[in-house]
DNA sequence: AATAATCGCGCC
DNA sequence: AAAGGGCGCGATTATT
């Protein structure tokens, strides 16, 4: 594989094929209006691996100029990635502006222009990166792994900026309708629509506190108590077991007040242009490996929302999900042939049942949240000991990161993601808890044991991170060859969460992309598992609207 | 007046 | 019914 490094200096850009070892040939300097045109006629004269400082500083442009490219590496994403990682050797990570990659940001500002004005990618040297890189993949005695991840992630790039590139299909019209139906006629900047100045009046009357601002948490919990209600918060969940008249009134205020701050006409105004949604994903913004987002809150659109999510006119959306992809990680991860065998089917707690581990569905999820998350009190811990016995590898790997935690050691994923050392982290982990470190003392056990519950769930979340990033990668490659032109002319991914894809597509080469989507699900689980028999079912729905999907 | 912390809630 | 992990975001409140 031809792998040729880009960077830029000065207007122009600079490219050259590298060796092995990451030094660069002979180069080639252009100028960066003509970059596109180059980087189309080198993709398609044969395999290549564009070498970047960033994807989000360079792959913008050239989706704008209509070239798509196959495969890159992030040097951004690949340098965090190796830094962190047990199975590289820091020291030839180091040296040189090592400091400069770590601290490097994502571009998620709008402007596609590759030359921002002083942009500190521009006083870093991609070639001694490259190179650095190179030489810790070489020496990892787990190279294949590392490698395999640093292609996911930066394969994750591209299908990213793809994403937000394309954007994903949003009616406006549709939205506002709803909007309109549930909270009344916007009102002018400032006021409350119609329907939730209503419940405020009855909440205020319910409470008889006529200046109430409901708005206020402090506010609302100061006239719950002095009408003698004996709540501590105001959460929802807390209000639900509260017998008085200003309940459903105030729930429901709450429940509108929600949408409106968070998905409401200003979300509209200031996210939806030209009829699509474009959120910033941002890969590896999650320690564990998870994507993180900016713009528009993309990690939690409201199913209330959805029915906005239209395709355009011959166009359908393909939506998938795995189902309970975490456990079955982890079956696969520790190589727990009896969990792995709950896992045939399509419901792995069903699965549970049957095998007569326990005895409802409702205690089979409760048991497996518990041991993902390390729950221990009430009906998760009390699961916990009968799913030791039936699934040792299993439960063993995870109590095994919990105590590594506790210990302030590094755990890692299936492909060799390494957790964050419990330094500055366990600080501001204590910080969170409101406790002040004490060595030795009860409260930094507390914290000691929180740690533990972030390394327990490191190791599935993260790997269940990578199968994700493999199937969006082989998706993505798969989607490229169904058809024809660029991206947003062919089926392509227009938004990706943790578990759960949605496809654009011509509406007649949807049944088609649903197949792609099941054989890219296949293939991420024998690229992470080999031969290992583990199941990850997907529900796929092909439809007009995100709403219509599940 | 601007920035930081807190609360609460949406998603997986 | 939540718990236990991971996020982003807006309104309010506290701090500088």
């Amino acid at each position: 594989m031809d792998r040729v490094l880009l960077r830029r200096d000065g207007g122009d850009v600079v490219a050259a094929d590298c060796a092995p070892d990451g030094t660069p040939g002979p180069a080639t300097r252009l100028p960066a209006d003509d970059l596109p045109a180059w980087v189309a006629a080198r993709e398609g004269g044969g395999a290549v691996r564009w070498v970047w400082d960033d994807t989000t500083r360079w792959y913008p442009a050239l989706l704008d100029a209509g070239v798509r490219v196959e495969r890159c590496t992030d040097l951004r994403l690949t340098g965090a990635l190796l830094r962190r990682s047990p199975l590289a050797d820091p020291a030839l990570l180091a040296g040189g502006d090592a400091a400069g990659w770590v601290a490097l940001e994502p571009r998620t500002g709008g402007d596609p222009a590759l030359f921002p004005l002083e942009d500190p990618a521009d006083r870093l040297d991609p070639a001694a990166e490259l190179r650095r890189q190179s030489a810790a993949l070489a020496a990892s005695a787990h190279g294949g792994r590392l490698g395999l991840l640093a292609a996911a992630e930066s394969s994750g790039a591209l299908a990213a900026a793809e994403m937000t590139w394309a954007g994903l299909p949003w009616r406006a019209d549709e939205h506002a309708r709803l909007l309109t139906g549930l909270l009344g006629d916007r009102p002018p900047a400032g006021l409350r629509p119609p329907v939730l100045e209503r419940l405020a009046g009855e909440v205020r009357a319910a409470l008889r506190a006529p200046d109430l601002n409901p708005d206020s948490p402090a506010a609302v919990l100061r006239a719950l108590q002095t009408a003698g209600l004996p709540v501590e918060d105001t959460r929802s969940w807390t209000l639900e077991r509260i017998e008085h008249p200003v309940v459903p009134p105030l729930l429901e205020y709450k429940r509108l007040a929600r949408l409106l701050a968070a998905n409401g006409w200003a979300w509209l105004d200031t996210w939806v242009r030209d009829g699509r949604f474009r959120p910033v994903f941002l890969p590896g913004g999650v320690v564990t490996g998870r994507w993180a987002s900016h713009g528009g809150g993309a990690l939690s659109v409201p199913v209330q929302v959805r029915p906005a999510a239209v395709a355009d006119d011959g166009w359908s959306l393909v939506v998938a999900d795995v189902a309970q992809l975490e456990p079955r990680v982890l079956a696969g991860m520790s190589r727990d042939a009896a969990l792995a065998e709950a896992a045939r089917d399509r419901d792995l707690y069903a699965g549970m049942v049957a095998a007569g581990v326990v005895a409802t569905r409702a205690e089979a999820k409760v048991g497996v949240l518990g041991a993902l998350y390390g729950g221990t009190r009430g009906e998760s811990g009390r699961m916990m000991p009968r799913l030791a016995r039936r699934y040792p590898r299993a439960i063993g790997l995870v109590e095994d990161a919990a105590r590594a935690g506790e210990r302030g050691a590094v755990v890692q994923t299936l492909l060799g993601r390494g957790s964050p050392l419990p330094g500055a982290a366990w600080a501001e982990r204590l910080a969170d808890l409101g406790e002040a470190p004490e060595p030795g003392g009860r409260d930094s056990d507390r914290a000691r044991r929180a740690w533990g519950r972030f390394t327990r769930n490191f190791v599935v979340q993260g790997t269940g991170a990578e199968w994700a990033l493999c199937w969006l990668a082989d998706l993505r490659n798969r989607l490229w060859r169904l058809g024809e032109g660029s991206v947003h002319q062919r089926p392509h991914l227009v938004f990706f969460l943790h578990d759960e894809v949605v496809v654009h597509t011509p509406a007649d080469l949807a049944d088609r992309v649903a197949g792609e989507v099941r054989a890219a699900a296949a293939t991420a689980g024998r690229l992470l598992f080999g031969g290992f028999p583990l199941d990850f079912p997907l529900d796929v729905a092909v439809v007009r609207s995100w709403a219509d999907a599940g």
